[in-house]
RNA sequence: GCUCCUAUCGUCUAGCCUGGCCUAGGACACCGGCUUUUCAAGCCGAGAACCCGGGUUCGAAUCCCGGUGGGAGCACCA
């Protein structure tokens, strides 16, 4: 797994590492994380740092310490070094406005934009350093995923290595990392594929056996490009603030591309690595839809206990603000509103009217045809009932028993202003759910407080 | 433009390799119903797809050929 740290944790390289990590594990290898950040180095730690907690939370464990190409740029220079030594690359001391001249005439015929350098034995000691690409056979590597594929090496030119002996660029820099690595499955998005025959050619330049080459199909927005910015959220923590669960996201990912055969679509990640495998992975780019991620989320969130719950909260930093209460009273409504969520950001405004007095319009509290004559002699009717009940009986189980045998033929007039009068919305949990939590006092002083606006 | 990848409901997919069990299965979404004071959850149900054209075959979603559509890559980014 080697994310760049040029921005913060992306949704596509967060689902590469999610099957880097299941393909890893359920081989019984390793799994290693590498920042690629030749051309970022330090300056962007909180890059990094993103990106270590995005793994984190998703549950993603690696062996051994992270490493950084910044950090390894001796290895680098040592292997250019051998390639210029052994004339197989070269500096090329075109300027690049010449390179960017003769691309643009190459365009203009309708060719493939390449650079074939004709000073590459001129042995030139500045400028870019490329290698010499003498390649004419086709190249054929077999992809785990797609099967056989191969190119005409021509087209690449005399690819760029690297800006100088201590700047190598990508290609160069991760075919030294794998080697030197000894990294055995190259598992990487489909944008990648037209980088490995470049990737292919250094590593015979250099004497380096090939790694096994798995290319995964792309994440796609909405309008079937590649998904990105303008597609909305496409950074980790922003899934994670708006309170999607780990679990769900993980699983979501996993079967965004992939998927085991059979008709279940809910695995924990312990099952995931138990049956993943490379083959089943799907060839074509799959859409990124948000609204199955939010039934699987809610799903998940129905399977949680609501300490569980409280803790996501905390993690997702979702707060109830100063209404924050004791954990106990805040478990109860959590168990109420879970049926209905579909993240966990949903919940603060879902249950406000537990942490404070309910604001609603009077109009709220009149279900189908009543009058305000009809409205108040019902909330009266209901608070006579309440102050009847002890409060040792208090309890939801009571207090439906009681109100289901006094309400007539409509409910609905009976428990509608009630309801409203307690959660002063027109969707909630139940009324006597609601009153149990409440408790007696509350529940009275509430239906008072209706009465009194009416 | 060039190169490469790819193609089953709106979306994610099963089936394809090893043709017949496919009247194409599941899930999400949507719609309808049950339940219900409301909204969810739950249960039941409906609609919805083999990109097109040829061929091979008794038989093609599955095999072959040709189109077309979609995507990605073509940096002194990674």
């Amino acid at each position: 797994m080697a994310p760049s740290p040029t921005g913060f944790l992306h949704v596509g390289t967060a689902r590469t590492a999610i099957f880097n990590f299941l393909y890893a594990r359920h081989m019984g290898g390793e799994f290693i994380l590498r920042i690629e950040d030749t051309d970022v180095g330090r300056s962007e730690k909180h890059f990094e740092e993103d990106i270590v907690d995005g793994l984190k939370w998703l549950g993603i464990d690696w062996d051994g310490e992270i490493t950084r190409q910044s950090e390894r740029i001796d290895i680098y220079e040592k292997y250019i070094k051998k390639l210029l030594d052994e004339d197989k690359a070269f500096y090329c001391p075109h300027s690049e406005e010449e390179l960017e001249r003769e691309r643009k005439s190459q365009l203009w015929d309708k060719k493939s934009p390449r650079h074939v350098c004709d000073a590459r034995d001129k042995k030139a000691n500045t400028g870019l350093i490329r290698f010499k690409n003498d390649a004419f056979e086709d190249i054929t590597f077999t992809d785990e995923i797609r099967g056989e594929l191969s190119f005409d090496p021509q087209l690449l030119g005399d690819f760029s290595l690297a800006k100088d002996l201590r700047t190598p660029l990508y290609n160069f820099a991760v075919v030294v990392d794998d080697a030197t690595m000894e990294i055995s499955h190259v598992i990487r998005g489909e944008d990648h594929i037209s980088n490995t025959p470049k990737q292919i050619l250094l590593e015979n330049a250099l004497g380096f056996s090939r790694p096994v080459f798995a290319h995964l199909p792309l994440i796609l927005g909405s309008d079937r490009s590649k998904l990105s910015k303008r597609h909305g959220a496409t950074s980790l923590t922003e899934y994670k603030h708006v309170g999607y669960l780990p679990e769900a996201f993980f699983n979501f990912m996993a079967i965004l591309g992939w998927n085991p055969g059979g008709e279940q679509e809910i695995f924990s990640k312990e099952e995931l690595i138990k049956i993943f495998s490379l083959e089943r992975v799907q060839k074509a780019g799959a859409i990124f839809d948000i609204t199955k991620l939010d039934w699987m989320n809610g799903e998940y969130i129905r399977g949680k206990s609501p300490k569980e719950i409280s803790e996501c909260l905390k993690e997702a930093g979702i707060s109830f603000g100063s209404r924050a209460s004791k954990s106990e009273y805040l478990e109860k409504v959590i168990v109420l509103e879970q049926p209905r969520l579909k993240k966990l950001s949903e919940l603060p405004e879902k249950t406000d009217y537990f942490f404070k007095e309910p604001e609603y319009d009077v109009a709220l509290l009149k279900w189908k045809q009543m009058n305000n004559n009809q409205i108040k002699f019902s909330l009266e009717t209901a608070k006579e009932m309440l102050q009847a009940v002890s409060e040792k009986s208090f309890n939801k189980e009571n207090l439906e028993k009681m109100f289901l045998e006094k309400a007539g033929k409509d409910r609905g007039e009976l428990l509608w202003p009630l309801r409203v009068a307690l959660s002063g919305k027109k969707a909630s949990p139940s009324p006597f759910e609601i009153m149990e939590i409440l408790g007696r006092e509350e529940s009275i002083k509430r239906v008072q407080g209706a009465i009194n606006k009416i």
